[in-house]
DNA sequence: AACCATCTAGGACAACTGTCCTAGATGGTC
DNA sequence: GACCATCTAGGACAGTTGTCCTAGATGGTT
């Protein structure tokens, strides 16, 4: 193991935590004891809490960014990898009805709190957007590109805020199905994969 | 000036700050400050904050079953009646920027505190889903119309997510754009209002 | 004037918050 | 074996949290 495990194993932590619980209402304490090490060694790790947020957001920056590289490198073209960011969905559905978007309800929370971490949740959503952005204009959607972006993002956010007030996996499962039926009515994605 | 009237004053003050700053982030002492009384006197009015909490809701829905009787009872047909519901993006842009939408973000909250209240937030939704629901059976959607206006919900959520984490004006108009073109192609509302 | 329910301020209370310090354990390098 | 940076535990610190108590002010009813 590196050195810094006790470190990353902290960030791991407190990403769950901070999903589960929200940021503001995750204490040191909290996630102290979630790692199974003294209030007292977290100091030697992190100063303050808003360092630990920076280090989790960093991670799911890399993560996200790993994650569409993935999708990336197959072979499949632009709307096989669109489906793959929808089916996300599904894939996490009992997490996003538990706890909503990890992402989303982030960004809602620190803008509430008006921390200072905003923009970088928000970056998040950046790495979405321009990801998304690039496929559709692979498909030749030009200008519209990084609206149709923007318009799927907010899509599947309703879908996930939706899908945790009222707990329900089959609104999950028709709107990503309505989403799915809307890729194929747009003129750029005509043509079938 | 009726007796409870301080009572009201607090239920008040503690509905915008949990609105603009989160519900476990707003203290006692928060409230009392704004409304300008002890913290002590807080506690001849309400014995705990779940307390707090449950009258801010009662008080919310108290106030959408107004608005929604509002709409209701105006010369208009449901079409038009849909669209205020929609436009209420529009009118409240700047505050869902800045801290997103009222019922949304309380519900995305309380999921993740486990909160006893989650089912009474997500009350609030269901008033509007089943007034939506309303309409577009008057309009003939038989069995669809809970789906319909469940996906309408999503979508104004997705477009208040997205706003909140942008900042961006600009894209609840396009995306309430979006909403009153998509109403247009529903085979239910073919005809003018 | 006596009484009473209602309201108010101020502060007590233990528990917890994020932050920080100190003393010691650990393990690799000379 | 001596040394040193790195890591760890435990606890101190002042401030805040939600909750609760007490004593007094208020204002209407007999």
């Amino acid at each position: 193991m590196p050195a810094s495990s006790t470190r990353d194993l902290i960030i791991e932590k407190a990403d769950a935590l901070f999903y589960e619980g929200g940021f503001e209402a995750t204490s040191f304490a909290d996630i102290a004891a979630a790692v199974g090490i003294s209030r007292g060694n977290f100091y030697h790790h992190f100063k303050t809490k808003d360092d630990i947020l920076d280090a989790v957001i960093s991670l799911r920056m890399e993560r996200t960014r790993a994650m569409l590289d993935g999708w990336e490198t197959t072979g499949d073209g632009p709307p096989t990898r669109i489906l793959s960011f929808i089916h996300m969905l599904i894939a996490n559905r009992t997490k996003i009805m538990a706890f909503g978007c990890p992402v989303g309800t982030l960004c809602s929370e620190l803008a509430k709190l008006d921390h200072a971490a905003q923009d970088r949740a928000t970056a998040i959503f950046s790495l979405f957007r321009d990801w998304l952005a690039g496929q559709f204009r692979a498909l030749g959607a030009g200008d519209r590109a990084d609206g149709l972006a923007l318009h799927l993002l907010a899509w599947s956010q309703g879908a996930a805020v939706m899908a945790t007030a009222f707990r329900d996996e089959a609104f999950i499962r028709s709107e990503v199905a309505g989403i799915e039926h809307w890729l194929t009515t747009l003129p750029e994605l005509s043509k079938p994969n």
